[in-house]
DNA sequence: TCTGGGGTCCTAGGACCC
DNA sequence: TCTGGGGTCCTAGGACCC
């Protein structure tokens, strides 16, 4: 999608449409999460400090972010994929990539495809986009990313090389400001001069995984499939203060409200975690994690929150002006769906089910959530045999 | 008036097991 | 007295992506 969450505010506010402005919440630290094209072409970025577009563009226009509609308008757009071919692998919350190397019989050749992908986006969500088409997974996304905005590139696997090549070196999947760095200072600048270097130096480089990463992308080979079964490796929630805190207290107030949303994320997605990590960063942009795995999962913001301040105590920050704060959970299984067989079967031992709920209910105060999580915390007292 | 919040992947070291 | 080699799991940090 060009310029998601921007395109998404200007559907409803026309008057926005072929104004520069951005998305960001309006506040001392934020930063800018998407900018209409307007505005970049007026120097503009994803990812700049708000106060640093405003000073750039004065009269931009500051719209706030709602992530619920972008969700929304996400899922309409993954719909539409989903009717060329169900082999869609969504990458963030507003790329994809599609296999459609099955569709052609039936929607023709892969440009046709794209321009239908293209028309269909638009008629259900009003919003443009830009489309990739290339022999590769990594090709099809510089493809896509080249014709922005509202664009339709097709490379096909012939003229690969001839499209590649000449790229800056940061073009290359993976490679950010520190590689490109690194990468410079030895003096390779385009996506040539990575094919044309020997694959051990770049190995020695850049570590093994990585060296023979962009060795490979460098040659436009990239054997990865479309995956449409990934799932989450991990659900968190961090946030930064709009003035640093050093009230303990305050942080694990704070820390409590992420570990219920962390909680409640993992069970709308009947998820459980058996990593619960914590992540501050202190005024001075030092940054640190603690993580601890459990020997059972969970998904209950309670203890999820008893453990991130755990963590918290052990690190005796005394004092330090904390500026970020955030739980991640790890280690995801899926939530246990036999013990709910308690509720349901007559020869369970435990079937005196209103107890456990009184139990749950007292531990745990009115259980917003029943899921097995909760069941599994009073199994044990089953073994002691001692019901409730 | 410096640098969000959601993530993924990789590395390196240590504990532990056979 | 010195200390293999295969492996897994866990932790912490860091680069990168949108």
């Amino acid at each position: 999608m060009d310029a998601f969450f921007a395109s998404v505010e200007v559907l409803d506010r026309p008057e926005v449409r072929g104004k520069p402005a951005v998305v960001a919440h309006d506040s001392p630290r934020s930063v800018v999460t998407s900018a209409t094209y307007e505005a970049r072409a007026l120097g503009i970025r994803s990812a700049m400090p708000l106060t640093n577009a405003k000073r750039l563009v004065p009269n931009v226009i500051v719209l706030e972010p709602h992530f619920e509609k972008y969700r929304h308008y996400s899922r309409l757009v993954m719909k539409v994929f989903n009717d060329f071919t169900p082999l869609v692998e969504q990458l963030s919350i507003d790329e994809a990539f599609l296999d459609v190397s099955g569709a052609i019989k039936i929607f023709g050749t892969p440009e046709q495809i794209a321009a239908q992908i293209k028309q269909r986006v638009f008629e259900e969500t009003g919003l443009p986009c830009s489309v990739g088409v290339a022999s590769t997974k990594f090709v099809a996304k510089l493809a896509s990313t080249k014709s922005k905005p509202n664009g339709l590139l097709i490379v096909p696997e012939e003229d690969t090389l001839k499209f590649l090549h000449p790229l800056p070196i940061d073009a290359l999947w993976g490679v950010g400001k520190k590689t490109a760095e690194v990468l410079n200072k030895r003096g390779l600048h385009t996506v040539s001069d990575v094919a044309h270097s020997p694959e051990q130096s770049l190995i020695a480089a850049l570590g093994q995984a990585a060296g023979s990463h962009l060795y490979a992308l460098a040659w436009a080979r990239d054997p990865r499939p479309v995956n449409s079964e990934k799932a989450d490796k991990s659900i968190g929630k961090e946030h930064t203060f709009n003035e640093d805190v050093t009230d303990i207290e305050k942080l694990k107030a704070t820390l409590l409200f992420q570990a219920d949303h962390v909680g409640a994320q993992l069970r709308k997605a009947q998820l459980e975690a058996r990593t619960i990590g914590l992540k501050v960063t202190f005024s001075d942009l030092e940054s640190l994690t603690r993580s601890r795995t459990l020997p059972e999962a969970t998904s209950v913001g309670r203890e999820i929150h008893k453990i991130v301040c755990e963590l918290l105590d052990d690190l005796r920050i005394g004092g330090r002006a904390v500026r970020l704060i955030g739980v991640r959970s790890a280690g995801l299984v899926e939530a246990g769906g036999q013990q709910l067989s308690l509720w349901e079967d007559e020869t369970d031992p435990w079937k005196d089910a209103e107890i456990v709920i009184d139990q749950v209910d007292q531990k745990f105060g009115p259980a917003s959530v029943r899921p097995a999580s909760l069941l599994r915390k009073i199994e044990p007292t089953r073994e002691s045999g001692t019901p409730g």
